[in-house]
DNA sequence: ACCTGTCAAGTCTGG
DNA sequence: CCAGACTTGACAGGT
């Protein structure tokens, strides 16, 4: 099995790199030059796209093959401060350079929005805001030249006392997708509300992709199925999509406080993860969601690389 | 340069 | 019906 790793959005090593500057909707509405306002927005956006790259420029100097970009590299974009505003033809170029550098070096890349993207919610509104920023990380990705292997990653979302019902609405509003958007999409299991199962199960009737994170299964683990059982289904959900299978992991920060995440991961639950998969799994890229960024990353790898069933490819990249 | 309260956004719980 | 928790990087305003 080949396994690659990657981190989300930000490194604890590059100094002064954020992709996601922003500018308060506050601040925007004081300003009373409207395009003047619009203008520092591109600028901002300008700015978080340029050290985007210098993120992939650093991982690329690390064999880090596996990304996923910040939810704001637009500032207020889908804000209604900004109603009817398009600066994507404006940052065609930071983007294209941005999409050709994945491309060049053969990086798997992919967004996931916030929390406030709910498709199952029962507000209009609400649905309106989510259907918009699916849309627009959808199009960032179309403006990087990206094809439907770059993935929007989502939850299910709430279930608001009827969770069958819920997951209805679920079901129509993704058939309701655009293809571009539908065939963009993969499901993750949370840490509170939709299992690792019920997730599976979505994913299958719809025809999705499914993240598996390890971390969530183990705060919200259902029926408790071990997620080495539930994986031959999973990795199936892969099948058509030309890219290995993806999971998420990171580690409880306490005792007191599982759900969020520690500073780094974890090493034996996930070796054991991956010795019960193996055989049947080629190929998996691996998400790490830590505080601490590429360097939970650096000490992941360097754990397992020295372990006897393991053999260091590059710096981010195992065979087991 | 550094500190602290605040920030666009949703959902859920509890009062 | 409303306040607070959840969670998080960055802003904004102050020292």
């Amino acid at each position: 099995m080949l396994i690659r790793f990657g981190y989300v959005a930000m490194s604890v090593h590059v100094a002064h790199a954020s992709p996601s500057k922003t500018m308060t909707a506050t601040q925007f509405a004081k300003i009373a030059d409207r395009e003047a306002a619009l203008g520092k927005l591109v600028r901002i956006a300008e700015e978080n796209l340029h050290n985007t790259l210098r993120l992939l420029r650093h991982n690329r100097a690390y064999d880090i093959h596996v990304f996923r970009f910040s939810s704001k590299l637009v500032p207020l974009v889908t804000h209604p401060l900004t109603e009817g505003w398009d600066p994507i033809p404006r940052l065609a170029e930071p983007f294209r350079e941005l999409g050709d550098y994945v491309i060049q070096h053969g990086m798997r890349t992919s967004f996931h929005p916030d929390h406030f993207t709910v498709l199952t919610t029962p507000r209009e509104e609400v649905l309106r805001t989510s259907l918009a920023d699916l849309a627009h990380q959808v199009r960032m990705l179309e403006a990087m030249g990206l094809d439907e292997r770059s993935k929007c990653n989502i939850h299910i979302g709430g279930t608001y006392g009827d969770k069958e019902s819920a997951l209805a609405r679920f079901h129509s509003r993704v058939n309701d997708l655009p293809a571009a958007v539908r065939r963009r999409l993969t499901l993750e299991n949370d840490d509170k509300t939709y299992t690792a199962e019920e997730t599976l199960q979505a994913a299958e009737e719809l025809g999705l992709p499914m993240v598996l994170d390890l971390h969530h299964h183990q705060v919200n683990p259902g029926s408790g199925v071990a997620a080495e059982e539930l994986w031959p289904r999973i990795r199936a959900t892969w099948k058509d999509t030309g890219i290995p299978p993806k999971i998420h992991v990171s580690s409880p920060k306490s005792e007191k406080d599982v759900r969020a995440h520690a500073d780094f991961v974890e090493p034996e639950p996930l070796a054991a993860f991956l010795g019960a998969i193996a055989a049947e799994t080629p190929r998996l890229d691996i998400m790490i969601e830590a505080k601490q960024k590429d360097e939970a990353l650096f000490r992941l790898v360097a754990d397992l690389a020295g372990r006897e069933e393991f053999r260091e490819v590059d710096g981010a990249t195992l065979e087991r």
